[in-house]
DNA sequence: CGCTACGTTGAGAACAATCAACCCCGGTGG
DNA sequence: CCACCGGGGTTGATTGTTCTCAACGTAGCG
């Protein structure tokens, strides 16, 4: 099971390394939220905020809980899913440094967090952070241009769940994934996937098999090159977007 | 075909029967944004805003065009979708009276939007929209809200589409659209559903042979029941919400 | 060194897609 | 009035992609 720890850790007693203006030295500030903030109200943020750590496969949110705290990922990579009863899961969204978790719950969370590896996230209240929003006008059309975003993706992912193969699935993940790494400043090509295939497949709506037989395909192939530390080689990124069915 | 008419509306000359305030006399005020606007505010966009009708079938926006208008749907429904380059489309939602068009999107349109049936609606320019909303701050609240709310769908119908089986996904349709249909005034069991079978085939990633045979299977076991008139009664609601698997 | 979690591979089954035919109904025109 | 047409809907036969079940490989770690 990827799920192994059933206790919540959004209401927790934070690890506080007592900084004294932790968001200053913020090194994902300039991807996440804060962007839009003034010197003043970075500090004003910095007493607010609390530092929280994970570690690998601990969950973070339930879904269904009173959402209280919003989050901003630090460090590592998160993935936040829903489930049926039965047990199948889809993976809504994979989060990175300078995401932003829980706008969009309003009195619960609409869906589960895990860790995936050791993670660091900032923590607000949910009313701190409500406070913060109707002051600082720039927070609050941040937001709006995130939650947008956010909506973007979904509605690029239901074309991929609805109508795409396998195949198709899984080159669109690999594309995605590595645009996604060039624009928040890590390697492109190599790409390092820190997501096990239960994950991915979870994601694309496939089982593991499928994901790990598709791997395989596109190996054999010589489109990609599988790494150790799981990486992966795109051995001709403009062949493979093609094969993907951009929208 | 469904979509037969390439010719785009979105900045077509709105056929204006001068309202001298339609606004006022909205039949979807409640239901639409504009809940959130004062008698003085409502004049005030009775300015701006243009009335637009549209044939059955009839294009109102191409995927990628520039993104010159928002709308607000008055009457009828319409269908929002993408396309793959070989025809393959994924209908991201359908838009019923109350329903808002063209937030998400910024320099260009990121759906394609046609008619299903007649349909009118109310046009504003975008700069005139985005005018409205930094000065009505109740709008802007509202508008974040729906956003919200498109974002929870589009992640629930990313669970149907990723996870659940054809069965499952048409019952999940019947439940959603009845529960809508009853939020918005209308009747909630005898659900009419205006949209061809092809549309929810869309909708769902299936194609209309499942759809079709779906239908004709929940029918054989008596759990719904096919009259005229795109109608569907649902014979036991609460049996068959178990059978669509919610979250 | 063995445990465990993750990943791969194989064989077979199953669900949905594809291809094809047919029905039904409303509209149109002879 | 009836024949024809076309779009949507249904049904059948068959194919095929993906899932399921199962076994085995591999790498990290106590």
């Amino acid at each position: 099971m990827l799920q192994n720890d059933t206790r919540s850790l959004s209401d927790a007693v934070p690890r506080t390394d007592a900084p004294r203006n932790p968001c200053k030295a913020c090194g994902v500030r300039r991807l996440a939220l804060c962007t839009a903030l003034s010197k003043d109200e970075l500090t004003e943020i910095s007493t607010v905020v609390r530092p929280v750590t994970l570690t690998p496969g601990q969950t973070l949110i339930h879904e269904g809980d009173p959402a209280k705290h919003v989050f901003i990922v630090q460090s590592g990579a998160l993935r936040i899913f829903k489930l049926l009863h039965d047990g199948r899961r889809q993976v809504v969204a994979f989060l990175f440094p300078g995401d932003f978790l829980g706008i969009v719950n309003r009195v619960t969370y609409a869906y589960g967090a895990e860790a995936i590896g050791q993670v660091h996230l900032c923590r607000f209240s949910r009313s701190e952070f409500d406070d913060l929003l109707a002051r600082f006008r720039g927070l609050q059309k941040r937001l709006f241009a995130v939650v947008r975003h956010e909506l973007n993706a979904a509605q690029d992912q239901m074309v991929l769940l609805g109508r795409k193969t396998a195949r198709e699935k899984i080159v669109s993940f690999l594309i995605t994934f590595s645009n996604y790494a060039a624009k928040s400043g890590r390697t492109e090509n190599p790409i390092t996937i820190p997501v096990a295939r239960q994950d991915i497949g979870d994601y694309l709506g496939l089982t593991v098999e499928t994901v790990s037989r598709t791997f395989t395909t596109l190996k054999r192939e010589g489109v990609i090159t599988l790494l150790p530390n799981k990486r992966v080689r795109l051995n001709d990124k403009k062949q493979l977007s093609e094969m993907s069915n951009p929208i």
